[in-house]
DNA sequence: TTCTTGACTTGGACTCCGTCCATCGTAGGA
DNA sequence: TCCTACGATGGACGGAGTCCAAGTCAAGAA
């Protein structure tokens, strides 16, 4: 994602301070942090940056696919900077943290044909729920 | 699910006419309604009944097992009478209905013992995403 | 370099979903 | 029938996210 920037600008998008710090942001650990996560650090480096901006700019990057959303529970979305390595979670019933998992095995082929009810399907999510070894 | 109620008086329950009303609710189509929609159908019946118990309601019943919670994106959670029987999702990105499905395999199995990270599995849920016949 | 303009940002109001709480009512046992 | 602890009520409250009118500024034009 350290080209993201590049891949933003031949998009056509206006390049402003606010942009490229939660670009910056999210280019950083590959953490899956709640849009008020990724507002407090980007306005640790541009403090006036407001939440409504930040709000706009992830779900720009959502729809540019360049990030994808995770709502595991009935709390704040979780935005994954991961979004060009297809890839399934692992939450912990516990203390709620999130890991990345490759499960094996083409996931849309144990949906049988007579249970797709004619629907084309384009994506499946998996969750794998349990505890991690601490809260174990 | 027809018995429910017998079960909740074996468990315990204080068996009000507004709980009774909850649950025969649930107990009618196994569609997947928000709170605000089994409200609006126990009101139908019981027009006092208040917000607040049928959230209270539907908690209890979640936590009882009877009934199980859909989170399928960022709008309100729905609440699946099909309790019992274990089955996964699949959503219409289009006009967001739901399917019960009953993908083949064992799910967990999908996931190496090198991509658990110590965790102890307890449960996987999978939502299959596409496009109803109706808006394909 | 300066000018111009429409895309972008801002903050606050607002909505939606859900929880909390003080108070009132009642199911069900004595 | 009476008592009382459990449950219901509704209104205040909170978190997450959206919307909007007004102000700002990135970047192309000249
Ligand atoms: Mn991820
Ligand atoms: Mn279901
Ligand atoms: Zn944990
Ligand atoms: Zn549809």
């Amino acid at each position: 994602m350290s080209d993201l920037l590049e891949r933003l600008r031949g998009r056509g998008w206006r390049m402003t301070s606010q942009r490229r710090v939660v670009a910056e942001v999210l280019d950083g650990d590959h953490v899956h942090l709640t849009a008020d996560e990724v507002h407090a650090r980007a306005a640790a480096r541009l403090p006036e940056i407001s939440r409504a901006t930040v709000y706009n700019t992830l779900g720009e990057l959502v729809v540019l696919g360049e990030v994808s959303e995770v709502a595991t529970d009935g709390r704040a979305k979780r935005y994954d900077p991961n979004g060009h390595t297809p890839h399934q979670h692992l939450v912990c019933s516990g203390c709620g943290s999130i890991r990345d998992v490759r499960p094996t095995g083409n996931l849309l082929a144990g949906l049988p044909q007579e249970e797709r009810f004619g629907f084309t399907l384009s994506a499946v999510e998996v969750t794998y729920r349990g505890l991690c070894p601490d809260c174990a």
